[in-house]
DNA sequence: CAGCTAAGTTAGTTGGGCTAAGTATGACCG
DNA sequence: CGGTCATACTTAGCCCAACTAACTTAGCTG
């Protein structure tokens, strides 16, 4: 019951495959939450600095990337502002725009949270079998493909 | 950048794979967030309704099972009694716990919102390739065994 | 029975999402 | 060139979901 350790598999079919998606989405949901639960950024705010990683971007950018509607993007990146981890910008080209970009602070943090996160995860890793691992790592282009309709 | 589509697949090591394996649980969450946005019952009430499927529980199993604590659970469970979802009872052998149930409406719920979620599931599915099932069919029980340490 | 432990609840705070409404700037058109 | 519409954000107010601290009630144990 509820438990996604047995689900099954050699059967492809769409139907009895999405219930072992399901059940599997469902134990890394909560996989996440257990491995990011007191870190010093929350999940939201950490994949928020990301997305400024390569440059400046501008709020609707922002929303949309994370699909969240520009009111809550714009309560996260004060949050941010607030703590020093990033920085508003205006666009010299349009006065309505608002740019956020890192701050050095911002920078170091992302990466020090990076290095924690991908460290445990690698953890984690490390404990399946060369054969598991190859499988996983063959699954994850079509992980990445769900949901591009 | 902050794009999981290619995540060069063939590197089994463990730290690459880390990587990888980041990006893609991004973007499932981005990709569950937009699936449960205006559902009846929220994501997390969901996940509840579906520990009780098999019958009654102890207030600390289900805090324990998601992961939260027990005044959180008290919380969720306020709002699914006061939705009429579910029913607290007592155990008999123990005056302090608080048993909690489905109700009829509960059951019919859950299965409800079950079937939509598997639906929706099972079209982004067929959207691939047989091949591209199986790959993904393999990787189920390797994802399963992730944070079972 | 006194005192400790265990199970839940209540209260208060924070983060994160939403919609509706407001402000300011750009764009377009008569 | 001025009025109107659209765009980019922000503000305000709501709900859900997590946390800790503190309280209540019930069981256990010396």
């Amino acid at each position: 019951m509820t438990d996604p350790s047995a689900p099954d598999p050699g059967e492809a079919d769409p139907g009895v495959l999405a219930e072992g998606v399901s059940a599997v989405l469902r134990h890394l949901v909560l996989l996440l939450r257990r491995t990011t639960a007191g870190q010093p950024v929350t999940s939201q705010q950490y994949a928020v600095l990301g997305s400024l990683e390569q440059g400046p971007r501008r709020m609707t950018e922002l929303a949309e990337e994370h699909a969240v509607q520009l009111p809550t993007m714009t309560v996260q990146i004060n949050r941010l502002e607030d703590a020093g981890l990033v920085a508003r910008g205006a666009d010299p080209a349009d006065a309505r725009v608002r740019t956020v970009e890192l701050t050095g602070e911002g920078r170091a943090r992302l990466l020090a949270v990076r290095r924690a996160r991908i460290a445990r995860l690698g953890q984690d890793l490390e404990a399946l079998t060369e054969r598991e691992r190859e499988t996983l790592a063959a699954a994850l282009p079509v992980l990445a493909k769900l949901g591009r309709t």
